[in-house]
DNA sequence: ATTTAATCGAGACGGTACGTCATGTCTTCGG
DNA sequence: CCGAAGACATGACGTACCGTCTCGATTAAAT
């Protein structure tokens, strides 16, 4: 299923078929590809709309026509690649393999880094914004549905929300990410999990 | 303890030579407070350096001088207020104490929100990312206080690290607070300490 | 014929492609016209680039577009209106009139004093040297072509270069105009020519 | 004996030994020594008090106490240099060797280029174009003396102006030296001298 | 076959901010 | 009082990216 479907301005509910000459596969495709190809060697801060037209062949006129701005085209031409839905057969198992299929696409995936200009676009564009949290929903929807079914294995204490381990399960992730005072490794995803299935405090 | 030392280009460990003109207070404390106050009506993106030189009445020049970039005047002039260091005499109480006080700070102090932009420069500047680290840093070190404290009234179990427990905190922040998909109240403050504390799996 | 096409980045002999947004005839002429009006108030110094663009309503990109820096624009400008070619029947009135017209013309069109500033320029930016010599250049012209004439009609000494007389004649003017040392007027260019055409030694 | 006295702000008519630290010999001819060095690197218009200031270890306080500003420094400095007044006991070999000394001032003396960015000053220094001029003046009484010379030897046509004859002299040099068409070589000085003397129009 | 209309490329445009530079003044300390 | 050091306000510079706009040329479905 397609991504970024709300700046992304066209993508009428119905093609409806009107007269005209239809839109470009071409153009939509050489955006897309161009802006992976120059996000695997630039940051998203150098990336620009400009380097984009000159580089696709496509013109500046037509991007706007069909993304609203940077952060909808990076948001559609980075965002492709699926985090693998991991099922192991245990919380822990399916927690900490979520936690490093995460780590290891922005590790070895360039381009994925630009999450980060993603990010950072919402904080002051409200519209996108909107967008990105629907991008984050449906990768938050992956840890929902392992927290799920390790209730439905009687793997989880009793009142605990899944609302609140997916905060803290990404949390983790992004506190580690964004500020970048320690790395993201599989030794921290463990770290991370075990301390929250067991909790902080002693019982028993 | 004074903030933001490093990007702020001056300051030097020896004042040294005493000659020449000594920097204008009346300047330094001008683009802070200017500052400020265009924080309490615009956003850190809304913001320029040619701005605060106008409103300020300090030549680029000369703010140039000192800092290196709009980045490091917010650092300086948004991070004055202090989160309180909580001290209840319980782990939780700690806890959702010190998670509260970040939330009001931000809900309540205008000039707060620009941690925001001050995080997102920090993604592509990795000189201002050092600085930004040293800030966080110093406000980690509160959620590191608590844990050790707590651990020392044996409220802890054997093997949490308190690192970890600090990502899981202030990860569980940053997270609702950039993505913005659900409030910062204290029910959130609650439930994330209370499934930290407890774990989510269940025990005994 | 127009003025002015070197510096002036555009003006392709060739339209070449008829793609794109044409070029905008109202900037072209706003930034001209703007220009002009300054002139008339500041000197060649006091005019900035940004004030153009304020004042004209145009973009600084945009003039840069199109002019290399000030003195392109100011070339283009205030290099508009034309002395008049004489042809008065003789040699010596000519000469005169030739010099009468040139100090009129600085004299009361006061953007015609921005040649002072052209001149500066040229000074110490090689490419512009280049330009204004081409327009001075066309002035001197006048005054070979009177030089010329007069050969034909044998009121010239054989043996006189015509090089010689325009670096003579536009001599005396540039001289006096920019050490001001003394006044231009009519009595100025009647000694002038009186001197040159009958020579400083005795004969016969 | 010493140039440019009046933009020099010092030079008191009576030195009046007052009290206080007497002024620096050592700071004053610093200053001109390195504006010498300097523009034997660079032109004028690249040069810069800033530079001065740094590169001679006078400040920048103290130069402007004593000279108004760069224009001024440039013209102590770089003037100091004397045009020889030659005395050949004609009229043509004076007005020759006048020119050819003058070419060959500015073409191996570096420094004396600089002449090109005092000339542009006065155009906009109403104050500097009179100390300008004033300098300019002195270097005119050689023609003139060259001129009143030729008259007591019965070497000039009656009614011949001495003032003029300057204007024409020189003009041909600034108008070539300032645009930049043609070489100032001793060919140029003899064309120029011969013109006229003999005139351009036929004689007898 | 001919309209019709939305597309495409090219690229110019106004706007806003950037970070740097030179000028001439000012403010301290020490000689 | 002078000199060195150097901070300061001013104001211009030329560049960059943004998102909009104006062209002529394409391209198909609807006439």
């Amino acid at each position: 299923m397609s991504r970024a479907e709300a700046t992304n301005r066209a993508n009428p509910a119905t093609p409806a078929t009107t007269a005209g000459r239809p839109r470009s596969k071409r153009a939509h495709a050489a955006v897309l590809e161009t802006t992976r190809e120059l996000l695997s060697t630039l940051t998203y801060d150098q990336l620009s709309v400009d380097r984009i037209a000159a580089e696709s062949g496509v013109s500046k006129r037509t991007i706007y026509r069909w993304w609203s701005n940077k952060a909808a085209i990076v948001m559609e031409a980075a965002t492709a690649t699926d985090i693998p839905a991991p099922d192991t057969g245990t919380l822990r198992g399916d927690l900490v393999a979520l936690l490093v299929g995460i780590f290891d696409n922005v590790a070895t995936h360039r381009p994925a880094q630009a999450i980060r200009g993603l990010l950072c676009e919402a904080q002051f564009d409200p519209a996108f914004a909107e967008d990105f949290r629907g991008y984050i929903g449906r990768r938050r929807q992956l840890c929902l549905e392992i927290v799920i079914r390790a209730a439905a294995r009687h793997e989880l204490r009793a009142g605990v929300q899944p609302e609140i381990v997916a905060d803290l399960v990404y949390g983790a992730y992004w506190n580690r990410f964004l500020i970048g005072h320690a790395p993201l490794d599989r030794a921290f995803a463990e770290q991370v999990v075990d301390t929250l299935l067991a909790g902080i405090e002693p019982h028993g």
